[in-house]
DNA sequence: TGTACATCAGTGAACGCGCGTTCACTGATGTAC
DNA sequence: TGTACATCAGTGAACGCGCGTTCACTGATGTAC
């Protein structure tokens, strides 16, 4: 079951042994993902990625110096996986409300198509394991978008921001560095609008993976949409 | 480090061998819990438990048929203890703003001080593990203490739904059975609602606990206390 | 185009470790008379 | 209150398992001339 699959122009001037390695690299990476499945980020095993592939257990140490680098790698991955159907999805569209419900849509379909990898982004912490700085670029894909959206509907008068809430100093001055980072020129109450809505949203896809949903608004599908259009007229999406 | 308090109203006629089985039964859970913030859900082990007690691997097994039926005594007092924590906090307020925002501060509260109990009930699944029965009593405590809240706040006019979407025609029957089955009278935006507050809720302490709001929001307890008058004016709480 | 050497992928054995669970046992505690 | 038997907590050895990582090695691929 390996996918042999040269794409020729990302080939071009390289050996057969660069081809080969960045090919093995990324199966030991599909059958690492499958694994989770079955045993979860904390049971991922070198040996047992070894096994199904075929090859000894000390070769997979050409390609990943460590257990954790493994996994570091997965969640990388798993969080451009998602970044790229959330963007796609935002990219679908035009009027700011249908991008909105575009990125939840798309996220929430990524979320169910890939279980463990969300929960390896979005679970519990893995014990013994640090995050090292390359997965905060990836990680923060989807707040990106959201906010992105946020300010074209501003800038669009799609969003109006009625009643803004007067927020504490220290609270508007996050904000405040939250837009600068994100370059995103928008006002305070919507950054933190936003912030709620993007936490509400995860929350939301924890509880229905993770099982907090059922035997109340199982399944979820109708509840989520109702979420979605519910947490529009929140941020000051008018209807 | 055993402590041993002797709690003589309840050993009322009960042998030693009673309340030493009680006793060691709290002992080896304490300690198992413990242990969670080190290794995690997925590391908890009977033999890492026996070694911190001193005693041989085996004689757990006195205690617990199986490794299983420890984690689930575990979910099942995290559970509880929350539950504690945040009924405590409803019922220490007259005011359904008050019990709103009591309610609030202490799951927060509760989660910060206990992370790997927080991370076991709300992070991801354990792989393999499938909850019994048992724990679905004890994991609806705060949604109801939530729902009882909202109740309260609508029979004294604390809450007002002005706009009240009309909901599509499952949805409202789910949210009706919820009513129903949480002997709550509102009405079934009002349960709609109450239930994307609370998924916002866990989503934030999630995302609090598990990293998320590192370089945006962070620390949150400004953006938490914002949130929760926010999502009380969403509810419909009145300012 | 051919040869000599350097690089690197992959092997298989080994180290040392911890795990869950079972089992026959010893000895202390509880109970019926 | 004392004795005989039943119950049960706790022991220690054992089974069979899988893990991450290291290491000296073989043999294929790549490179410089």
């Amino acid at each position: 079951m390996r996918p042999v699959l040269y794409d020729m122009s990302m080939n071009a001037g390289r050996t057969a042994r660069e081809r080969a390695r960045s090919e093995l690299t990324n199966e030991i990476k599909q059958v690492a993902a499958a694994q989770l499945a079955s045993a979860g980020a904390d049971g991922l095993s070198l040996r047992a990625v070894a096994r199904e592939l075929g090859m000894a257990s000390s070769a997979v140490y050409r390609y990943f110096p460590s257990r954790d680098d493994l996994l570091t790698a997965l969640i990388i991955d798993a969080y451009d996986s998602l970044g790229d159907a959330v963007e796609a999805a935002a990219a679908g569209h035009r009027e700011p409300f249908d991008r909105w419900r575009g990125i939840w849509t798309a996220a929430r379909r990524w979320a169910i198509d890939h279980r463990q990898e969300y929960a390896l982004i979005y679970g519990s912490p893995i014990p013994g394991y640090r995050a090292p700085q390359d997965t905060v670029g990836p990680g923060i894909r989807v707040p990106l978008t959201l906010l992105d959206v946020l300010h074209d509907g501003w800038q669009s008068q799609a969003i109006t921001v009625d009643r803004p809430e007067k927020l504490p100093p220290d609270l508007a001055r996050q904000a405040a560095e939250i837009a600068r980072a994100t370059a995103v020129d928008i006002p305070q109450t919507l950054v933190a609008r936003g912030v709620i809505a993007w936490s509400q949203l995860f929350g939301m896809l924890s509880f229905e993976l993770f099982g907090q949903f059922v035997g109340s608004f199982d399944p979820t599908d109708l509840f989520f949409e109702y979420a979605v259009t519910t947490m529009a007229r929140f941020v000051g999406f008018t209807p």
